[in-house]
Parts: C-alpha cells; sequence; structure tokens
DNA sequence: GATAGTTTCATACAAGCGTTTGAATTGCAA
DNA sequence: TTGCAATTCAAACGCTTGTATGAAACTATC
C-alpha cells in the first residue's frame, strides 16, 4: 500500500502536467514537485521517463477503450446483435467526449491526457499506439453491422470524421468559445455528443439507415 | 540576393523539419545542417529560436489567410456578394487540404507546419494565435450571409467541424489509411475536400442552402 | 587596393535535461 | 532489539540545448 503511493502520486502527477501543459514543457522535475517526491523516484520506480509515459498512456488507453466496448456492447445485446448507428458512434465519442470536458477531475486529466498523446505522438507511445487501429476496426465492424448496404469506404470516412470532431472539440474547445463569444455551450457535453453523433449520423448516409425514431438533423439546439 | 539567402535557407530548412517532425525533436543544430549553414547564423539574422518561429508562423499564416480570402471573395463576387454555403467552406478548408496532401512540395511543407503549429502550441506561437479568430470571424460572417435563416450557434458548429475534419484528415491520414487497408483514397485531394464540405454543409442543415450543381451526397447510401 | 561594414565561422558558455550513485532512512521479520 | 531488504534522499554525472563571443572571410565603396 505505501509502497506503491509514490508510484501512483507519480502516475498522477504526470497525467495532470502533461494534459495541461503537454509533453514537450513538462520535466521531470516538474513531475516530482507537483507529486511531492525525490527526483530519483521516477527512475527507480519506472526505469525512466519514457517508460513512465509508456506506462500512463497504456493503462489510460486501456481504461478508455474498455469503457467503449461496454457501451458498445450494450447497446448491441440491446438491439439483438445488431445496434442503430448512433448507438455506436455514442459509445464511440460519448466516454472520451464526458471524460474531457465533464465535471469528474480525475477524469478529465485522463482523457485530456489521452488527446495529448493522439496528437503530440512523442516517441515512446508512437511505437505502442498501432493498436489503437485494431481497436477502431471493432467499431468499424459495428457500424458495418448497423450499415449493411454501405460500403467500406464511407464507413472508414464516418469513423474518421466522427473522431476528428470529436478530438477537435476537445482540444481547441477554447479557440470555440472564443470565436462564439461563448454562444456556443461546452459545458452541455451530452447536447455536444448528440450533435457530434447526428452529423456523423448525416455523413453516413443521413437518416435512412436506422430505426432510430429521432435522428434530428445536426443543426438543432442540443440533445 | 545572397544576403538573405541564409535567412531563407534557416527558414526552409526550419519549416521542412518542423512540419516533419514537430517542435519537440527539432534543435537548432539540425536546422543549420539542414539548411547547411553556421549555428549561430540563427541567432545572426532572427536574434532567437522563438524569433525565427514567429516569424515563420506570422508569414505562412498571412499566407495561407490570404488564399482562403482570395477564394472566399471570388465565390462571393461571382454570386453578387453572397456565395453559396458550400463555396465558402470550399474556401475554408480547400487551401489548406490543397496544400497539405497535394502535390506542391513547398506548400506542403508550409501547410503541415501550419497545422503542427496550430495543435502543438509551442510558445512563442500561442501568443500570436489570436489573430486567427479574427480571421475566422470573417468566415463566419460569409456563412452568416450564405444562410441567413440559421442562428449564430449553428455557424459557429459548423465552422467548427469543418476546421475539425480538414485538420484530423491532414493530421491522422497514416491512421485513416491503415485503418481502411487503402480503401480511403488520400490522394485524391479534391475529392477529399468535396466531401469534408458535403458533411459540412448537412451538420449546417442540410442541403436546403444552394443549387450547388454536383455536390455529390457525402456518403451514397446502399438505397 | 585600402577601408569600413556585413556576414560567416569555430568555439565556448551557462543552464537545463534525464539519469546514476551511494549513503541515509524506513518497514518488517526473527 | 538486531538484521536485512526496500525505499527515499541529496548530490552529482554526462549530455544536449540555446545563446554569446571574437576572429576570419566576404562585399562594396572610394
Amino acid at each position: 500500500m505505501s509502497t506503491d503511493s509514490t508510484r501512483t502520486a507519480i502516475l498522477n502527477a504526470a497525467e495532470r502536467l502533461y494534459a495541461e501543459r503537454g509533453f514537450g514543457d513538462v520535466t521531470l522535475r516538474d513531475i516530482v514537485a507537483e507529486a511531492g517526491v525525490n527526483l530519483a523516484a521516477v527512475n527507480y520506480h519506472f526505469g525512466s521517463k519514457d517508460e513512465l509515459i509508456a506506462e500512463l498512456f497504456v493503462s489510460r488507453s486501456l481504461a478508455t477503450n474498455r469503457e467503449r466496448l461496454n457501451e458498445l456492447k450494450a447497446a448491441e445485446s440491446a438491439g439483438g446483435g445488431r445496434a442503430p448507428i448512433d448507438a455506436v458512434l455514442r459509445a464511440l465519442v460519448g466516454p472520451t467526449l464526458r471524460g474531457c470536458l465533464g465535471p469528474d477531475k480525475q477524469r478529465s486529466d485522463a482523457a485530456r491526457f489521452m488527446i495529448r498523446a493522439s496528437i503530440e505522438a512523442v516517441a515512446p507511445i508512437r511505437k505502442i499506439k498501432n493498436r489503437e487501429i485494431d481497436h477502431l476496426r471493432r467499431f468499424a465492424a459495428a457500424m458495418r453491422r448497423s450499415l449493411p448496404g454501405l460500403p467500406d469506404v464511407e464507413i472508414y470516412w464516418g469513423l474518421h470524421f466522427a473522431l476528428a470532431m470529436a478530438h477537435q472539440t476537445i482540444r481547441d474547445s477554447e479557440r470555440l468559445e472564443r470565436l462564439s463569444d461563448g454562444k456556443c455551450d461546452l459545458d452541455d457535453v451530452d447536447g455536444m455528443i448528440e450533435r457530434i453523433v447526428a452529423v456523423s449520423v448525416l455523413a453516413l448516409g443521413g437518416n435512412a439507415a436506422t430505426d432510430a425514431g429521432d435522428t434530428k438533423p445536426a443543426a438543432r439546439r442540443g440533445r
């Protein structure tokens, strides 16, 4: 217990700082100061800075992926193995968006860290990142089940656009807020998710897809 | 002249390396090696590394913005002051996408550099970046002229989503290519632009907007 | 062709980085 | 308690970074 309190203090501090400032500006000395531990503790517990980052990334991406797949499975089993497309997309972008922009501070750091990691592509992460492709393939497969007639290439573009909108919204929420003079409500996470899901459904060929009582046009107020 | 041949050699080398590897991994020594000049030349001609980056960013963003506004103006004056919404969006995302993924090497470096700059947000750039908001406001205004009835908040979300798709496509084109096993053709830049424009138009409330000769639907549904 | 002003060059510098070290401290079993 | 392993700590290491320096090489005007 007290054994790895130092370990987890380092992990949390690193995650918080990386999430906030990115990988470029955060040194080991910043991390240990934030964690309130000695400088050498990082190398003692993790071996090197790169291994710290890698461990952080692996554990967090496993958590995010698990959350996504849980939502997906729930939706698919509710629909007898075939979820409506909007539910699939919601399972894809929901966990990340709720994590980044929701109220939970701990999850917020984790989600923001993942966004940073997906963008800045620092060396130790680049090598592990290939696994994400496999994870996304499972969503591509689920989308294919939801939209049986749709050519594969459209599935991939739709998936790509959905992630693009979700990530950019997190990454540059500040710009959107300033650009819109606060008119775009970034605290309404659920509304935002629905907005992104709705646009993605349209991108995939519109409302013809599912039963989906109310896939309304994207350009409606949130929710 | 021979006077600023060193200057421009440094600028080009820096742009190329930053575009390729990001800001974190490129040192002044890398840049001067690529440019074939002496290490001290950077400080002699630019004063500091930060000022080099800032000058690069300012000059390139002016060029990109000019290109966008030219396209916008051409479209608006062709329509008597009011361009169809797809033309406005095309002027917004076209220059960057053509720059990044097109065949022109020089422009490619410039556009990729701008994407990096918009993501990694290194210190010297962060301060200047506010101007981009003003530039985007001009596009928001043009979109408002194209879609007079639409609430402002929808305009901003549409603008945001359009940029999100364009940027993510550039940034992570490799992932999309691998995910789709090469089925998504990333060499067809014009097709890609039309795809993003079409989805953005849908996001803004559907096809009701323009004549829009042959904006083929983003996704051809099976039926 | 001598001179003054630019520009280039090799080299050095201080600061910050990740990492290592070896001694001090702690926790726990016998 | 004593003994031993695990952990923490202050200090230093070697290396790379951006920057500064002063001499050398160039360019152009007279």
